[in-house]
DNA sequence: GTTTTTGTTGATTGACGAGTCAATAAACTT
DNA sequence: AAGTTTATTGACTCGTCAATCAACAAAAAC
């Protein structure tokens, strides 16, 4: 009983068990079969959709990212003044969201990947910036021209308190990852004035 | 003509190669076979020392551990002062060994493999509390007892300016994620003052 | 000098997995 | 109604790869 319109509908159960089974596994180490299974379809009905493997495993980095940059966008509308609007960009990188199983999974994958394909490589940078000019946005006004240095370790900071929050065995704690954060930019604000 | 004795060199062989594979291919994604020949030797003979390739990776891993340790010993043996403490282990952890691309397959893949191998993420662990407590030992007489909070915001520091400059396209510059990290260092030391 | 230990490999096994294809069926077009 | 497009899968191909094994060779032990 074909349905027609399926091609999003199918795409997007895909995409959403790429991400689950990576997560799951820990890595890229998925077979095409688990992921159709847990979106309910034959593998040869991915195949069909997607072509090939490394086209489902950058649909769902897309999907990663663009969830990423709609939590951030989310938690900008709402914030206020340039340290409200930091705020919420660390309330955003830190959110439970982001430590969920299948977003670590995705996330430390995808940096992997992007060492070997280059289109992988791509959307991370495109994202990259996008942070990184959020973040100039926000500290424009309180530290002028320092804004674009402040910015990098600030971004570096954030990364690192991720990846350290993640890696480390224990429930992960965004709170104090973000407390950590802004403390360093308190301390660079007090160093520029 | 089997000498006797070969049992190390051949593992420490394999180890090196299985560094060697990981960096070429980007990910965990290798053969035996490609490290054995790589290795000079069949793919039977690395079976026989290792047992089982995850064997041959946690081995790699604690070799690159190892060579990781031993670099900022080196430098801290030659380091005066505390600050000059400081900049020795901010020297070795940017230092161009570890941007060679073995190093920085070895380390994002190691990452990813502590994800779902127990064993991996021992050894990690290991090694950023030996780091830790390298840095608090350096950071005391500068900054008494927010010198516990100082190296963990310092180690976080160190690691997300690693992963940036690893991830972006271009030549790495180690000397600048440095400097990034000793002024996020001097701003936290004249916040405390 | 025979037995044991150590080193070594080619061949094989057994499993798994990406991608293809032919076939079936429902829905839309004309 | 005939033809086309979309949805769907089971079966299959072709390759790869981790791990095992039997067999051979040299040194050491006895």
């Amino acid at each position: 009983m074909p349905k027609l319109g399926m091609e999003p509908i199918r795409k997007a159960a895909l995409v959403k068990a790429t991400i689950v089974e990576i997560g799951r596994a820990g890595s890229l180490d998925v077979t095409v079969s688990q992921i159709a299974k847990r979106a309910g379809m034959s593998s040869a009905l991915a195949h069909h959709y997607f072509g090939s493997k490394e086209e489902m495993f950058l649909a769902a980095m897309r999907h990663i990212l663009t969830l990423y940059g709609a939590e951030v966008r989310g938690a900008l509308v709402a914030a206020e003044g340039p340290e409200g609007r930091i705020r919420a960009i660390l309330r955003a990188n830190f959110s439970p969201t982001n430590f969920r199983r299948e977003a670590v999974g995705a996330w430390l994958n995808f940096w992997v990947l992007s060492l070997s394909v280059p289109q992988a490589k791509r959307l991370l940078a495109v994202y990259q910036r996008r942070l990184r000019s959020n973040l100039i946005a926000a500290l424009r006004p309180l530290a002028g021209v320092r804004a674009g240095e402040i910015a990098e370790s600030l971004g570096a900071m954030i990364d690192g308190l991720y990846l350290r929050e993640v890696l480390k065995s224990g429930a992960p704690d965004g709170a104090a990852a973000a407390a950590v954060a802004l403390r360093h930019l308190e301390a660079e604000l007090a160093r520029g004035a």
